[in-house]
DNA sequence: CTGTTAGCGCATTCAG
DNA sequence: CTGAATGCGCTAACAG
């Protein structure tokens, strides 16, 4: 069996609540001698505390959960080595839950961590439009930060994001420093936040430069290759022999990889003929020939202080800023031109 | 705060022991009429019992551990949706550890997965020569199955793998049925099994071709792009102008796709003038150009029976088979020429 | 500095 | 079919 904090306080002839004190580490209420042989029969007997008995006692159970929308996407390695990292040090344990795109797995999920009596949860929502999942959270007074993606009808909530609006104004600004005239947006789902925000910014950007946003040629994907090679493979199709524009963005690396293959297909030179430019910075994208010219978001950074934030919440700290925006850069590869 | 079993009895007007009966739906003991009292007071005051007491007075958490290498590594995320896939219908929660390759840490972790009490472990090992952290487990007497990497001193353990000797002897016969004699094998990290077994089945494959082993090149990497296109990159260039090799086998995609991208940079054809196979078939593979022709593993499968096979152990099970080997797939992409 | 006591929320006997 | 009692392993007052 495995010993218990009776069987350790017996040993050392010593009460539970010494050995308590000792695993707790007080710095009180123990002298240096009882402290070394109940440390001593700690190790001898490698004792571990049980976490149960712990969390029942104390109403915490120094484990968190994150619910992320898929985990296949390779964004998501990055965001969770990020929040790693800001656990190890408090030895804080991570219960991982992926919602596979569906919103009732995301609640579903959130139930079990809510059961599992998690500290706190960090949230990247699959939805931006619905915030039933946070009323749950919030009823149980489980802090939680939301993570990369915003839930529209809660713009106060705590929550650690990239600066959409403004990395795709800098695609936006890239593309049209290189003289592009005629692009080609591809857009992710727009019931994601992400991709409005990514939409607004890229439109201003062509605004701010005198390009009229109606010129922009529109398409959609769901964030995988497939699609952004679909969609890019439509627009290049309908146009008959010559591309209708001669510079794409697309919302996210996969897809503009997807565009990217199309345009290689059908015999397009790039960055030569037509301009490539994604938004994410996974691996896979400096993988690619040529590898391609992306907005990058810090997603190692953006786990981490998310994880961190959450972290204080679960403390009782009242941080001033409870949302926190990463700077995206702009990472020029060779689906662009020099400029 | 949040309701408990005691809050429900009192409204509606029974004991505790009963609501802990429908609550584990026992089909005994309760009349029809009071487990509907009780059910709609669950659902209304939206009840969910308290994880922490629960396991500590069943001895169960209904939670398993899963510590793996390297979360960023893209074979992961299939592993992860496979063991969530297993899972899911039994509702466990998953704890995630990430080892960062580090056989410290990999300990480390598994101490703070039984101090959480998880009901099992799957372990993917960052060694293959180092076994105790099973002792730890075994002392415990916690169920856990080792997913993808080996550990040689147990040979007996549960455990489900990937075929790596036939794998790579699938990867060399396809190299020898294209003509290719003069070969180079960039293997990981010899202390993992799998890299042995890898070097293994494609040295038997070339011998069983009538290849002497002994003139195969070798050179080795740890598994990243850099790692490979450094170790090909120097080969080659030892060579002078011309390659000493035409054909290359590397034990994973990246380092595959870091060997492609040497190659492309001195300007040599891929397939025409080399042909290169990677193995694991993961994302990136069909991403780069030309396409990586690979050993694709199984991994969502991997994932997924090595999950059930743990849950088969956590409920007492015996299973004949503790062992699950795994078929590989040659997966004919670009990077080969046509046979 | 140390021991005693009383729960934390639930499952599980054993009675009734 | 249902209730009362007991304990899972630990922490947190409160005494001494």
């Amino acid at each position: 069996m495995r010993p218990t904090i009776t069987d350790i306080a017996k040993k050392a002839g010593v009460s539970k609540a010494t050995v308590s004190r000792v695993l707790n580490k007080r710095s009180d209420g123990v002298g240096a001698e009882t402290r070394r042989r109940v440390e001593r029969l700690i190790t001898q007997m490698d004792f571990e505390p049980c976490g149960a008995a712990r969390s029942l006692a104390t109403g915490k159970s120094r484990s968190i959960g994150l619910v992320i929308p898929d985990i296949a996407d390779p964004f998501c390695p990055l965001l969770i080595r990020g929040i790693e990292d800001a656990l190890r040090s408090r030895s804080y344990g991570l219960f991982l839950c992926d919602s596979d795109q569906d919103i009732h797995k995301e609640k579903e999920n959130l139930r079990i961590l809510l059961e599992k009596r998690v500290d706190g949860v960090i949230l990247s929502s699959t939805m931006s439009d619905c915030d039933s999942q946070l009323r749950l959270l919030e009823k149980r007074e489980v802090p939680f930060v939301l993570l990369d993606r915003i839930i529209e009808a809660r713009p106060g909530v705590a929550g650690v994001y990239a600066d959409n609006r403004k990395g795709a104004r800098m695609a936006a600004e890239h593309l049209l420093a290189g003289g592009a005239r005629r692009l080609l947006f591809i857009n992710g789902p727009e019931m994601l936040s992400v991709s409005k925000l990514r939409r607004v910014g890229f439109e201003g950007g062509c605004a701010a430069a005198g390009l009229e946003p109606s010129s922009i040629l529109h398409a959609s994907g769901d964030y995988s290759v497939e699609s952004g090679e679909l969609a890019a493979g439509t627009v290049l199709d309908a146009g008959g022999g010559r591309a209708p524009f001669d510079a794409v963005f697309a919302a996210c690396d996969r897809m503009a990889i997807g565009a990217l293959r199309a345009l290689k297909r059908r015999g397009f030179d790039v960055p030569r003929d037509i301009e490539v430019v994604g938004f994410d910075d996974v691996e896979p994208a400096g993988l690619v020939d040529p590898p391609l010219t992306t907005i990058a978001q810090p997603a190692f950074e953006m786990g981490r202080s998310g994880a961190s934030l959450l972290l204080r919440l679960i403390d009782g700290e009242r941080p001033r800023s409870r949302i926190k925006i990463l700077e995206p850069t702009l990472v020029v590869r060779g689906t662009t031109r020099p400029r």
